[in-house]
DNA sequence: GATGAATGAGTATTCATTCAT
DNA sequence: GATGAATGAATACTCATTCAT
C-alpha cells in the first residue's frame, strides 16, 4: 500500500499526512524556540510557534521531555551521517577531526540541544536505538585511526561522546560574544588526541578577551530560578 | 583584626557581628543544599539549612542569583589560592597541570557550582573583582611555562577558565555513574597543552562503559520541567 | 418487528442497523468502563474501549452527560423487569422486599451507575419516560402490600427510588472492602417498613469492622482533584 | 506562657495569631464555598472567598483533600459533642435517635461534607484521630440502648456513620426541592432499629411528589466532567 | 535586624468537544 | 457516516520575592 510511493489517496492515510505535518511543524517550532531561548520554555510556547494548540503538542508528545528527546534523536541521526560521510575521506586523521568538527558544529549551532545534552533522559528507547545507529561508525572512525597510528592508542569510542559535549562548553558560554571559540579548543583537543607530535597545531581562533568575557552571559536570556537541575 | 579596629558601641558591633555570622551561616548552607541538591532547591529551604529565616536569606542577598553569585566568588578565591599555591612548584608544567588539577577539583566537587558555572551571571562586580584577584596567578603560571618553553605558545590564559569549565562536563555528566572521570580529560587536554611531545600520557581513568553510560543519568535526580535555562 | 416494517434502500437499511450497532457498542463500552473506573473516564476511553473513534460517540451521544443517562435508562428498564417479575410473586411483601433487593443488586454492582445516581441529569426526556415505565410496576407492588396490610400504610411508591439510592451508599462506601455490606441495611430498612412487627429481623451480614473501616478508601482508586461534584 | 490566657505580647504569638485568624477565614471560607459548590471549587476560589492568596491557602493546608479533611475533622468533633450531650439523656432510645437526627442535621447541613464523606481520605491521621474521640461515645449510646432492650441487639456502634451516611442521599439528592426531607428517612431506619414494635412511627415529611422529584437537579449546580471517582 | 506569613504570576498537563478529511 | 486530529480553557500547585509584625 505504501509501495505506491507518491499517489497515496486512502482517507486515513490524508489524516496522518496532515498529522506528519503538524509532527513536523511541532519539531521545527521547538528547535526554533529551543534554540533561541533554551530548553526553559513553555510548550505553549511551543506551541504558538508552531501555528497549533497547546493540545495538539502534547498529543504527539507526552511532554517536554519526549519533545527534547525526539529532538535529540534527530541530531544523533544528522550526527551519525556526518560519521558516515566521513568514513570515505582516505585520511584516518582528517576523518576522525572532521567528524568532530561536524558533529560540535552540528550541536554548537543549536542552543536547545546543548541544554538537551545535559538534561535530558539518555535511557529513552528511542535515543538508546539513535546512539546505537551512531555507534558503529564511530568506532570505525576511531579503530581505523588508531591502526593506522594516527591517534592515541587509548582513546575509546565512547571518548568521543564526551568530547563532543565538553566543547559544547565554549559555545554556549560564549554564544553571545564569539560562538565560534569553540574551534580553538577543539584543536586543542585534537592535540591532545594524536600520539605524539613534534609540534603544536596553532590555534584557529584567538582566545576571549577581557572585554568578552565580561560580555560573556546576555541578561536578557538568563534566568537561573527555578532552573531544575539534572 | 577586624574586631579591634574602629570603636563602635558594643551594640552595633554586636550585630555586625551578628549579621556577619548569619552571612557565613547562609553561604556554607547555600553550598550544601546546592552540591546535594543542584540550584533547583528554594530559598525557603536555604534558609531552613541555615537555621534562619527566608527575609535574613533575603536580607543578606539581594536574591538568589547573588547567593549563587557570592558562592561563585568564595570558589573563585579558592582556586586564587591553589593558582598562588602552585607558584612555589619549582616545576613550571606541574605547577600549570596541578592549578588546573586542583581547579577543577575544587569545582567537579560541587554540583552546584557546576551548574552556576553555566547559569550565572558573569558581570556582577563581585565576580568581576574575585576574578581579578585570580587573574593575575594564572598569567603568572602561564607565562613562566611559556618562558620555560613547557607549554604551547598560542596558550592564553583566559583559556584556563574555559578547560576548566569544559572538565565539568564529564564531571557533572557522570557525575552518579563515575565523578572522578573528568581525570581522563584532564589529561587529553594537558597533552594537548604540550608544545610538542614524544608519547601520549597514559588516560588514568578508563572510558565510561557501555553500562555506565546507560545509568548517567539518575531517574530521581533529574527533573527537566520548569528549568529555565540561561 | 423493526426489520420489517419500513421499505427503504438496502443501502440506508444498512447504514440504519450500522449506526445501531455502534450504538449498542458503545453503551456496552461505557458500561464496562465506567464500572471498572468510574464516570472519570475520557471519552476517549470509552471510544477505544468501543473500538469506533470519539467522534462516533458524539454523534451517537450529544455528550458524557447523555452517555450517563442513556445508561441510567437501561438500568432502569432493568429495574423495571425486576418489578415486573415481582408482581408474580403471591405473597406481596416478598415481592416487594425482593424487588428491592434486585434493584439494589442492579445498580450497586455498578460502580459508574452509582455515581450516575448522584450526579446524572434526572430531568432528561429519556430518564423521564423511563421512569415513568417502571412507576406503575412499582405502584402496584407497594400498593398490594398496603392492602395487604403487610407494609406501613404511610410507604409512598416515590420512596422506593429514595430507598434504593440510600441503599448505594454502603455499596459504595465499602466497594472495596465489603461490596455486599448493603444487605445489612437492607434488612434494617425493611424492618422500618413494616407496620408492627414481634421481632427484629436479624441481620445477614456483619458490620464493617474497625480493619474494614480503616481500609474504605483504596488510595488506588481515589481521586477528589478536579472532581466536579454536582 | 500560654496559660497567661489573654494577655499575649510576644512577637511571634502575634505572628501565630494572624497565621491563626488566616486559617479560620481559609477554613470558614472553605465550608462556605464547598457548601455552595461543591467539592467541585479551585482552592482559587477558596482563596478568594476568604480574601487571601492562594499560596495562603496552601500554606496552610498541602492540598485540597487535607483541606477538605480538616473540616471533616472539625464537624467528626461537632458530632462527637452531639454524642456526648445525649449522653445526658435520660431515655437511653432518645439519646441515640437524637443523637442521629443531631448527626443527620450537621452533615446534611453541609453539601460539600456531603460529598468529602465519599470522596475523602478516611485514612489521616487527623482523621483517624477524630474518629477516636467519638467512637467511645457512640458506643455507649448503642450499648446503653441495647442493655435497656429499647435497640434491637444486632446493632453495631460502627453501623452509626453507615446509617448517617446513607440519610446523606436524600439530604443531597432533594437539596434543591426539600432539604428536609431525609428526616423522613430517618424515621423510617429508627422503626427498623427498634427490636419490636407494635405500630410503624408516622413518617414526619411526605414523600417527594412527582413534580419535586423532576426538579430535584439543579441544572446550575450540575457537572459531571472531569468527576473522579473514589 | 530577624522572622516567616503572604503573595500571585507562572507552568505542565488534561479532556470535553468540534470539525476537516 | 466515521474518524481521530485539533483545540484551548481550566486546574492544581510552586516559589521567588515582599512586607507586616
Amino acid at each position: 500500500m505504501r509501495s505506491r510511493s507518491v499517489d497515496q489517496t486512502t482517507q486515513s492515510h490524508q489524516l496522518r499526512r496532515d498529522a506528519e505535518l503538524n509532527r513536523q511543524r511541532i519539531l521545527k517550532a521547538a528547535a526554533e524556540v529551543f534554540t533561541e531561548r533554551g530548553l526553559g520554555v513553555t510548550l505553549d510556547q511551543v506551541a504558538e510557534q508552531a501555528g497549533v494548540g497547546v493540545g495538539t503538542v502534547y498529543r504527539r508528545f507526552p511532554n517536554k521531555e519526549a519533545l527534547a528527546d525526539a529532538l535529540f534523536v534527530d541530531k544523533l541521526d544528522q550526527v551519525r551521517r556526518a560519521a558516515e560521510a566521513e568514513l570515505d575521506n582516505p585520511d584516518a586523521w582528517d576523518a576522525l577531526a572532521g567528524f568532530l568538527e561536524q558533529a560540535v558544529t552540528l550541536i554548537a549551532a543549536d542552543r536547545g540541544l546543548r541544554q538537551i545534552l545535559m538534561f535530558a533522559t539518555y535511557s529513552t528507547d528511542q535515543i538508546q536505538q539513535a546512539r546505537a545507529r551512531l555507534q558503529p561508525f564511530v568506532i570505525q572512525l576511531v579503530e581505523r585511526a588508531q591502526r593506522e597510528g594516527v591517534v592515541r592508542a587509548d582513546l575509546h569510542p565512547s571518548d568521543m561522546a564526551l568530547i563532543e559535549f565538553m566543547l559544547t562548553v565554549p559555545a554556549e558560554y560564549a554564544w553571545h560574544v564569539r560562538p565560534s571559540v569553540w574551534r580553538r579548543y577543539l584543536t586543542l583537543i585534537l592535540d591532545g588526541l594524536r600520539p605524539a607530535r613534534a609540534a603544536a597545531t596553532p590555534l584557529p581562533e584567538p582566545a576571549l578577551s577581557r572585554a568578552e568575557l565580561q560580555r560573556v552571559h546576555d541578561p536578557d536570556a538568563r534566568t537561573l530560578g527555578t532552573a531544575g537541575g539534572p
